[in-house]
DNA sequence: CGGACAAGCTGA
DNA sequence: CAGCTTGTCCGG
């Protein structure tokens, strides 16, 4: 009787194992096979790529077995296979997805030898001494992750190192820089490490893997630590579907490998505090905070620019404290979430923005005429309080912004947008502006920048950085909006550096009181973060609960067999808005379990589970 | 996904 | 009713 293997095809749509014999021959080549293995299987005239999920798996009835074509290459480990299943499960994905995320991008026929045997923990030489508090986050128990906070300007590497001492590490982080930077610090240490996932050969046998959210998948064997840097950060989350959050996988890899987890950064997100929050753990051992007085030195200072006290005649975007930066002799990032002219307009002689009647909301200046941009209706472009006809366009955009600011600073200022980047004098043309390499847009000496979000990441270091209009971010209309403005606060920290080395950060706002700002002068989220996760929680958001986005084509048909399904009383169905169902639960596994009992009708189909926005 | 096959539409 | 399109099924 030949050898039977069970193989999972890499087709998404098929998402389904099939029986091949496995011809002695191919048993016993170069590739050993085992379950993650990577074969080339015949389906229906077709040759597909799979993976081998079962050696020994029941004999199919009544059908006439064929032999895998080919093993192509070492696959993922049996246990990240596990992880694949669970994933799928936890994100209403298909094995194959992930699978495809935990395999090589080429084929791979075998380990490096060098470091396949030694424990290489007990030569590390990196220093023995740990602050106190960095052995209290990796001495908690290991069965719920443990929250780490400390300041964005913080040195990871006495974590780093204090884990390295206790056996094999995972590391994440949200950026590829970072990790590069990391890998190098920890192969000049003497550690044999691998940057995941491009060496993915490496990283099954490295004492240290360091990647950013693909890492989750990596090969390695069992893990002793796995830490999370800036877990909050949405660069895990994966925006396409299924949704999956690296985080969020390495907290079930650790739990399965019984590692202990530390989910670090400078804002424990309201998400992995309710992952610490497991039946069991009383919540005061899991959340661990850096010394007051090193959490305050690894924050810049931040200063809120009250605009309510502001000249109103004086500069249109540009507050005293702004305008008294902009004339210092600084590189000073300026952010504004905007960008270019919108078509606000208000009166030239009178000064009144343009407002509709009855909704109160702006209107556009089209021609001579004002829109409202809601209901398309029109009317002439008359001041409402003066009579006046003349109306200016209200410079709500990058554009108009860096027009005051070199105004103010008598300098040229840097437009950063999205891609591209141009000097913000009117003789850049466009076709001149995308031409620029990246690298030209920065200046050697001390310069002044404008620019959406993007700016945050495409300058590497800066004296301040100010936000123009951050109220916008504060309360965007998204649950998540005072997290993902925090999270802008700590991406500026990182680029003027700490307190002690003149760091700063000017923030323009017209409620200076809101708590997620008072969090970042203080240095300190954690009553903002308290607070923020009991508002959540008496609304009913996540983490409080679940939600899965359904939309596309055959999204009524599936809201249909979600609504008739077992658990559809325990399921709050919203919707469609914009051909979007949002399906919610307080209990994750109710929404996971209705998700994956309705049956997928044909037809597109997207189902996010756990968005960022939603 | 992509081939197979069935059921519907058209045109001389 | 051949010849074509469109839809549904299913894979070892």
């Amino acid at each position: 009787m030949q050898q039977m293997v069970q193989v999972l095809v890499d087709e998404p749509a098929i998402d389904r194992e099939f029986t091949y014999l496995l011809p002695p021959e191919l048993a016993s080549g170069r590739v050993p096979i085992n379950v993650g293995t990577v074969v080339l299987v015949p389906l229906q005239g077709r040759s597909i790529r799979g993976w081998v999920t079962d050696l020994d798996p029941p004999t199919p009835g009544d059908v006439e077995l064929l032999p895998i074509s080919r093993v192509m290459s070492l696959g993922p480990p049996p246990h990240v296979v596990e992880l694949a299943s669970w994933a799928a499960w936890r994100w209403a994905g298909t094995r194959a997805h992930f699978l495809r995320t935990a395999s090589a991008d080429r084929v791979v026929s075998g380990l490096p030898s060098h470091s396949s045997g030694g424990h290489r923990g007990a030569q590390i030489s990196v220093s023995a001494d740990a602050p106190a508090w960095v052995a209290a986050a990796l001495a908690s128990d290991n069965k719920t992750p443990a929250v780490v906070r400390m300041g964005p300007c913080a040195d990871e590497w006495p974590l780093v190192a204090a884990a390295l001492r206790r056996g094999p590490l995972l590391v994440l982080v949200p950026t590829v820089a970072w990790a590069a930077r990391l890998a190098g610090r920890l192969r000049q240490a003497g550690i044999s490490t691998a940057l995941a996932p491009r060496d993915w050969a490496g990283a099954a046998a490295a004492h240290a893997v360091v990647g950013t959210r693909a890492a989750a998948w990596a090969p390695c064997g069992p893990l002793r630590t796995v830490i999370v840097f800036d877990e909050h950060d949405e660069a895990y989350q994966e925006e396409a579907s299924p949704t999956w959050n690296a985080r969020d996988a390495a907290v079930e890899r650790a739990r399965r490998d019984g590692a202990q987890c530390l989910l670090v950064g400078p804002m424990p997100s309201p998400d992995s505090l309710a992952h610490a929050r497991q039946p069991g753990a009383p919540a005061a051992s899991t959340l661990i905070t850096a010394p007051r007085p090193s959490e305050l030195e690894a924050w810049p200072r931040v200063q809120i620019a009250d605009r309510r006290r502001d000249d109103p005649t004086a500069g249109e975007w540009c507050g005293e404290t702004l305008a008294g930066l902009l004339r210092t002799d600084s590189t000073v990032v300026c952010v504004l979430n905007r960008t270019g002219r919108a078509r606000l307009a208000y009166c030239a002689s009178c000064g009144e923005l343009a407002c509709s009647e009855h909704t109160g909301r702006p209107l556009r200046l089209e021609k001579q005429q004002f829109v409202d941009p809601g209901s398309g209706e029109k009317r002439p472009a008359v001041c409402e309080s003066c009579g006046a006809i003349r109306f200016r366009r209200a410079r709500v955009g990058v554009k108009g912004v860096a027009e005051e600011m070199e105004r103010l600073a008598r300098r040229p200022v840097i437009q950063i947008v999205g891609e591209s980047a141009a000097a913000a004098d009117s003789t850049a043309d466009s076709t001149h502006r995308r031409r620029r390499a990246p690298s030209s847009q920065l200046a050697d000496g001390p310069a002044l920048y404008i620019g959406t979000e993007a700016v945050l990441h495409r300058v590497p270091s800066a004296d301040a950085v100010a936000f123009v209009d951050f109220d916008q971010e504060l309360t965007a209309p998204r649950y998540r909006a005072a997290e993902e403005a925090f999270a802008l606060l700590v991406r500026a920290a990182r680029l003027v550096g700490p307190r002690t080395g003149g760091g700063r950060i000017v923030v323009q706002t017209r409620l200076p009181a809101h708590p997620a700002l008072l969090a970042a002068v203080e240095a300190d989220p954690g009553d903002w973060i308290r607070a923020e996760v009991e508002r959540r929680s008496q609304m009913h958001q996540p983490p409080a609960a679940a939600w899965a986005l359904v939309s596309g084509a055959a999204a009524s048909t599936y809201i249909d067999l979600l609504s008739a399904g077992d658990h559809a009383g325990e399921l709050d169905i919203a919707g469609p808005a914009e051909g979007t169902w949002r399906v919610g639960s307080d209990d994750q596994d109710v929404l996971l379990h209705a998700l994956a009992a309705a049956e997928r009708p044909s037809g597109r189909l997207r189902v996010a589970v756990d968005p960022l926005r939603a």
